[in-house]
DNA sequence: TAGATTGTTAATCGATTAACAATC
DNA sequence: TAGATTGTTAATCGATTAACAATC
């Protein structure tokens, strides 16, 4: 039996690796898989594979067989995805790029749900985007309240960003996402902010440390 | 007198933080900067700030003074944005999410210029976006050996990722920023990949390793 | 059975943090 | 000078890789 260590954050991170080359091979019918071979497909070592099963949970590998593809993605999807709800979020900023990003979520991640959309401009306000009727940034905290909202995209100029997001925080916003070219981890240091950068853009991706994995 | 070592690859990604961070101190006027300040303020040890120091150059630190913001950034400028040119970039993929980053990486990026984008669908050819007229993606072979673009921009469908993904590398196009919702480090392992997800959402940032930092 | 592969412990590697002499 | 701070070496910490008995 396997007493499941809590998982670091760097195993965290490999996670949805596996999880979408599993995904890849159910669709081939390919039912199991062995650590060495995985490892390879992967590019990363079969100690490496079998380190990270270990803190995931029951991965109940048969020695000189491997482990069962459906099996490892059951685990994967609970921790990826918890239950299968999906996480209400909100848009924050309904200019071009939002515009585009509300589109993105409706129709291309299985993970949230977009439940509102903000912005501070009169103009855009009473508007629909993806289906949704935007409302003023001034009925955030109100909303929020009611509503309770995990997830934030913010799409704001650089220069909203800062003090939206200080908002969000306090508002208990779980996670955002970040278009805004505005490093959160600065002002933020318990949420975990990943940052990609080319040259000096910057995308970043936020979310609160929970205590279990 | 110091001699740089290589810097890893965790003090490379350290890299932009410590930039915007010594951005905004310039613009307040703050002209030197101590290394236990600098953590301080950035949620790091001050060690973790002078090793990173150590690898990017002759940072001229002052005992008992500290560092001159302007040479610290002026270093990193030149390790960031190398000479100041932008790097070429193509757009691949001109629907809504290719309008919108098109448009964010012409108002928004300091380190690019759009200098062509291509789409597959007849319908898109000629038009025009962010100022570059849209071409058939089936130029993209001739276009590329002529232009030589550095970086690419996916906004393709996850279907497509895959095999346009195979010609840019195939190309010699250096990185890529990925909006495909599909991770393109399984297929070329010489290419880092910055994965960036929210459950099962991910973007990505790609580039090949380079030699020197 | 024999070959393959797991689960887990031990060894290695690398990154972060601490310490401190040098010196501004 | 005295206090502050660097540059750099040493100590610690954590993650990755190797090894191997257990066993399918």
């Amino acid at each position: 039996m396997t007493t499941p260590s809590k998982a670091s954050l760097p195993v965290i991170k490999r996670l949805p690796k596996y999880y979408r080359y599993l995904k890849g091979l159910q669709e081939t019918g390919i039912t199991s898989i062995s650590s060495r071979e995985l490892a390879a497909q992967m590019g990363t070592t079969a100690s490496q594979v079998r380190q990270d099963f270990n803190c995931i949970g029951d991965v109940n590998g048969r020695q000189g067989i491997g482990y069962s593809v459906e099996n490892l993605l059951t685990i994967l999807e609970s921790l990826l995805f918890g239950n299968g709800e999906r996480l209400p979020a909100i848009l924050i900023g309904c200019g071009r790029l939002g515009k585009a990003v509300s589109r993105f979520i409706t129709t291309n991640t299985n993970g949230y749900t977009l439940i509102a959309a903000f912005d501070s401009s009169p103009d855009e306000v009473g508007k629909t985007i993806s289906g949704i009727q935007i409302r003023h940034i001034d009925e955030l905290e109100d909303f929020c309240s009611e509503h309770h909202p995990q997830v934030a995209v913010l799409c704001v100029p650089r220069e909203g960003a800062e003090q939206v997001s200080g908002r969000l925080v306090n508002l208990g916003i779980e996670g955002f996402w970040n278009f805004s070219h505005y490093d959160l981890s600065v002002p933020y240091p318990n949420v975990i902010v990943e940052n990609v950068h080319l040259g000096d853009s910057l995308m970043s991706l936020g979310f609160r440390l929970r205590n279990q994995d």
